[in-house]
DNA sequence: TCTGGGGTCCTAGGACCC
DNA sequence: TCTGGGGTCCTAGGACCC
């Protein structure tokens, strides 16, 4: 006998989005004001500042997430902008992993505000309650015990439940009838297709601006009319990876697994000045100014988390918003600021012989390394005392000592002890940038 | 009134090794 | 003397997501 291709069980997938994240947690916050003001935006900072999150009742002004603050407050002048604390959004968003956790075998953060879910072979467990169910009383406990409000999707893929989450929301658009941002929207198996023919293409997540654009100016804007393409000429535009994956996706198909989330791959740093920061000497003091403060917030954040770093990124924007980027991979992975700084600012001097007005600075590592709990702590103590002497400088500069490192754990010792204002870099950092000459002049 | 900050993934070319 | 592949690592850039 041959042997019969198992029938495949359907999935069970939940996507669990947080309604407004930034807003609702600025009014748990501060219950007193943002929790009393309907109108409420989240973000900002100067002059250059973007909305991180609108209140529903803001968005009906047509203010979305990524505008520019100024241009939000010119569409609502009684809206109130306020900030939100990072530490605050991020203690709110373990809270709520640890509910779904209890509740679901399957937990993956996909960002600070959205967990896939799966479900899958937990009927029987479930004692005969539906999916949808199932989602309302995952949906009600973690409003419970979180105070944070989410809409649910749920379908047989990642895919679907996340598109199924966007009618769940409360503002949807997409959704009609009684049951229109219910909270919960679930796709039945075997509808992803139709399902998926009543969206347009830049819907499908994956699609950006400019996969959008590609497609509308070739006549391609709805599902239907994607699936209507010869698969060759798909393939001629966008490549033949793409070019599948493009058609799985409008098909409603994606197998991609729902797995416990994994450690960060990178750990980065950015600060966008209020003004452009001139090429030449001033400039260049100043940003190397900047450049401390990121070292030390990406090496903080680095051993936090328990980690050392072989490559170091940085990144400069011009004032036209061209981007550049330089990397360097050491063969001994790093940890210390003191590393980052001296890394960063080979990088850094690279970028800026360009010439150009600087509006962004970032600083970033990757390919990241856990550190081993019982680290040869006798060599770094020979180290301490006479540098150089344990690995003798073979292929130049060494990039990190163990002095380095030491002084770096006695930094991060301090600022747990005293907080975050407790060292200062030595350099005093006003981040207002200083106003020079044009580059011309 | 121009466009934040934190990430992930993909592509493509060159170096280097087998 | 000329001519190959394949695999991996590194760097730069870009699209996309929340």
């Amino acid at each position: 006998m041959r042997d019969q291709p198992p029938t495949p069980v359907p999935r069970s997938i939940l996507l669990v989005d947080c309604d407004a994240f930034f807003v609702q947690v600025a009014r748990l916050e501060d219950p007193e004001v943002a929790g009393r003001t309907p109108l409420l935006l989240v973000g900002g900072r100067g002059g250059r500042g973007v909305v991180t999150s609108a209140s529903y009742e803001a968005r009906a002004y047509g203010i979305r997430s990524g505008m520019p603050m100024a241009e939000a407050l010119r569409k609502c002048p009684q809206a109130l902008a306020v900030p939100v604390s990072r530490a605050a959004c991020r203690d709110r968003s373990q809270a709520i992993r640890r509910t779904l956790e209890r509740l679901a075998p399957v937990v993956q953060a996909a960002s600070i505000d959205e967990f896939y879910l799966d479900l899958t072979g937990t009927e029987r467990l479930r004692l005969g309650e539906s999916l949808a169910q199932t989602a309302l009383h995952i949906r009600n406990a973690v409003h419970q015990e979180t105070g944070i409000r989410v809409s649910i999707g749920a379908g047989t893929n990642r895919l679907i439940a996340k598109l199924a989450a966007g009618r769940a929301k409360p503002a949807s658009e997409a959704a009609e009838g009684p049951a229109r941002g219910a909270g919960v929207w679930v796709v039945p198996p075997g509808e992803e297709a139709a399902f998926m023919a009543r969206l347009e293409v830049r819907h499908i997540p994956g699609v950006g601006p400019t996969l959008a654009t590609t497609l509308s100016e070739r006549g391609i804007r709805t599902v239907p009319e994607l699936l209507e393409v010869e698969e060759a000429w798909l393939v001629r535009w966008l490549g033949r990876d793409r070019a599948r994956n493009l058609r799985e996706r409008a098909l409603g198909r994606d197998d991609t697994p729902v797995t416990a989330s994994e450690p960060a791959k990178s750990i980065s740093a950015e600060r966008t000045f209020d003004q452009d920061v001139p090429p030449g000497p001033e400039g260049d003091q100043f940003l190397e100014g900047a450049l401390l403060h990121l070292a030390g917030q990406v090496g903080r954040n680095l051993r936090k988390a328990g980690r050392r770093a072989r490559t170091v990124h940085l990144k400069l924007r011009d004032g036209d918003w061209t981007t550049h980027g330089r990397s360097h991979t050491v063969k001994e992975p790093i940890e210390s600021d003191a590393a980052l700084v001296r890394i960063g600012h080979e990088l850094l001097r690279g970028l800026r012989e360009r010439g150009r007005p600087t509006r962004l600075l970032g600083l970033g590592v990757s390919g990241l390394l856990t550190v081993e709990a019982d680290r040869g702590t006798e060599a770094t103590q020979i180290e301490l005392a006479l540098p150089g002497l344990v690995h003798p400088a073979a292929d130049g500069p060494r990039p990190e000592t163990a002095r380095d490192r030491t002084l770096s754990a006695l930094t991060d010792a301090l600022q747990n002890r005293f907080g975050d204002g407790a060292l200062r870099p030595a350099r005093a950092l006003e981040l207002h940038p200083p106003r020079g000459k044009p580059p011309h002049a």
